[in-house]
DNA sequence: GAACTATTTGGCTATTTCGCCAAATACCCA
DNA sequence: TGGGTATTTGGCGAAATAGCCAAATAGTTC
């Protein structure tokens, strides 16, 4: 693979990282702190082996970092700037569908 | 499906608009302005079908808007937030590999 | 209106992703 | 060392996605 087409699927993966209900969810709990991965799995309401999955796959594509405390791993974002990432989320989609104040007609920007 | 829930999915689905190494070369290239198909599609070398389908998924995310003139049909991006978006995405997985400048450890932030 | 161009849609198969279960691993503490 | 807790990994079936071809549509020009 060219090493353009390389970097092109690396970059796609990172937002794939994030391309998921679930995953989305925890980068956004995230963005309040670290939590253990107990926590999360609360937080998502779903097994322990698919919240480590999707855990594990936002470690690899580079959005989260892990570390051990006692007992539990805590996983927190790699990176800061997630507030643009979602800030951007937010003109186009609405975290709360009601709290809408304009018409249903998407009014973007 | 609850309100909470669709809301979730729908935010998703506009980052998974762009979590794919063709849809992502499209709304970087749409950053420099609109665009017609024909043009995408020589920019992404696939099928045309497939083309039209990825530009039709982004639309339906609500991340490009499009229009037409004369015979063909432009696209751009439906929103200007993207540098945000796109920014963040660079401090994660830089778009040209070797430019790098930093040793290969990720260095985020 | 007929031929032509640009784009979309339907249908199909191949590939990828999802989420559960069960088993494995890692690590702490008695 | 051995039991217990927290997390990861392997495997599998189900669902979603990707991309090609062929056919349909829309709109233009002659």
């Amino acid at each position: 693979m060219s090493d353009r087409k390389a970097a092109s699927k690396k970059r796609a993966a990172v937002i794939k990282a994030l391309a998921h209900p679930s995953r989305l969810l925890i980068a956004e709990a995230l963005m309040e702190g670290e939590m253990c991965v107990c926590d999360i799995k609360d937080l998502v309401a779903a097994d322990m082996s698919t919240v480590s999955k999707h855990l594990s796959l936002m470690r690899a594509a580079g959005v989260l970092a892990s570390e051990k405390h006692g007992l539990n791993i805590y996983y927190r974002l790699a990176c800061d700037c997630f507030a643009d990432f979602l800030g951007c989320l937010d003109q186009i989609a609405p975290r709360k569908p009601k709290t809408q104040s304009r018409s249903k007609t998407k009014s973007c920007c």
